[in-house]
DNA sequence: GGAGCAATCTTATCAATGTCAAGATACTTG
DNA sequence: CAAGTATCTTGACATTGATAAGATTGCTCC
């Protein structure tokens, strides 16, 4: 009796899965885009079928969800590190450069983490923690900068200006926006756009407070 | 003789077809969100079938290519009108203001022409044409606030510096980012990240030249 | 005016993808 | 070891972008 040549022991995967799942994801991610990132190319690197991910996710966008939510942990820690390590004065530029040098190591996931995929309803919890977490360490950054407390007002505003500028600048590099974005180093660009700013601010009607 | 009932008259689409599938599409955009716009929804929102826009587009992308291209044809507009008509020193709010108004009021239409889609291989001439045109246009603002040729180096960095915070502020409303996204005032937004900047440009080391 | 031709549009079809349902296999717990 | 649950597979379906081939329209040239 012929039976089927191929056993199950062969084809079965066992065990462990979310965590390789994610891993190929992240792979794949800087390999074919944001955009052309599929399940079933990713559970094929695996070696898995191509449904076996949804015991451990719900679907699509919780994975690449929890993509980002990593991508903003990493980008937490590596603002963390540059707070920590960095001359005191100069923590706000030590910052810019590890965001912006975190982004172009990861562009894809950069822009999975600020992609259109995720809106109030489609955002998972853990996603909107780590995003949380990681401006958390930013407005430390600046708390630390002004010299003022944690949750003021002016923490606040000016946090909001950091990540604002950070975030536009590391965009336009990210998607060569900007002339000379391939060879450029990091420094280049946050050194000029903070000098641009302080020409802007040298030459400006004060704001009203 | 039983003919067929349906004619071709009436089943047939004639003439003109581009600038309606570009409508279409543009009202589709803002409906469902950049990644979910379909060229055959658009297709049968015009009426036409599903595969009549290959005739006037290569493909999906350069359907939405020309999209981004007219947003960023009128963003240019915007930010021309704001400069012209606002008082002579405050260029830069007008401008930062008219340009988070527009996205505001095209928030899908803003992230697709900042998507992950048009990369260096993916990018047709009139998207850059007009992306180019709308980053003349703010780089006349500053070189007009700064009160320095369009052409000098400070301009193009204070440029860049400027673009970059209000492409960051405005990527940050627009995703939901901001506590009360929803609710507060493009003014508000603008105001508060320009005493941000005004708070860290008081107490931050004077960037080296 | 009509024959021919190019542009435009349709139908039929295919491959890729996200997702669900049902069954097979492995692990766990009594 | 038996039963139940978690995990994984196969099979299938709907949607979508895209191609190929045929139908229709309007224009051109005689």
């Amino acid at each position: 009796m012929a039976k089927p040549a191929k056993r199950a022991r062969d084809t079965y995967h066992v065990g462990n899965l979310a965590p390789q799942l994610l891993a190929a994801a992240r792979a794949l991610l800087e390999e074919v885009g944001p955009t052309k990132l599929s399940l079933r190319a990713v559970s094929e690197r695996v070696g898995v079928s191509a449904t076996a991910a949804y015991h451990h996710f719900q679907n699509r966008n919780e994975l690449i969800g929890q993509l980002a939510a990593q991508g903003f942990s990493e980008l937490a820690r590596a603002l963390q590190h540059a707070c920590n390590d960095g001359p005191g004065l100069d923590k706000l530029r030590a910052g810019s450069l590890a965001y912006l040098h975190f982004a172009r190591s990861n562009p894809a996931l950069y822009q999975l983490m600020f992609g259109p995929e995720f809106t109030e309803q489609t955002m998972i919890p853990a996603l909107q923690r780590e995003r949380l977490a990681a401006f958390g360490e930013l407005k430390r950054m600046v708390a630390d900068t002004l010299g003022q407390e944690l949750d003021s007002a002016e923490v606040r505003k000016a946090s909001v200006a950091a990540w604002s500028y950070t975030h536009g600048l590391t965009s336009l590099v990210i998607h060569g926006l900007l002339p000379g974005a391939a060879e450029y180093s990091d420094e280049r660009f946050v050194d000029r756009t903070l000098q641009g700013f302080a020409a802007l601010a040298a030459s400006c009607s004060p704001p009203a407070q």
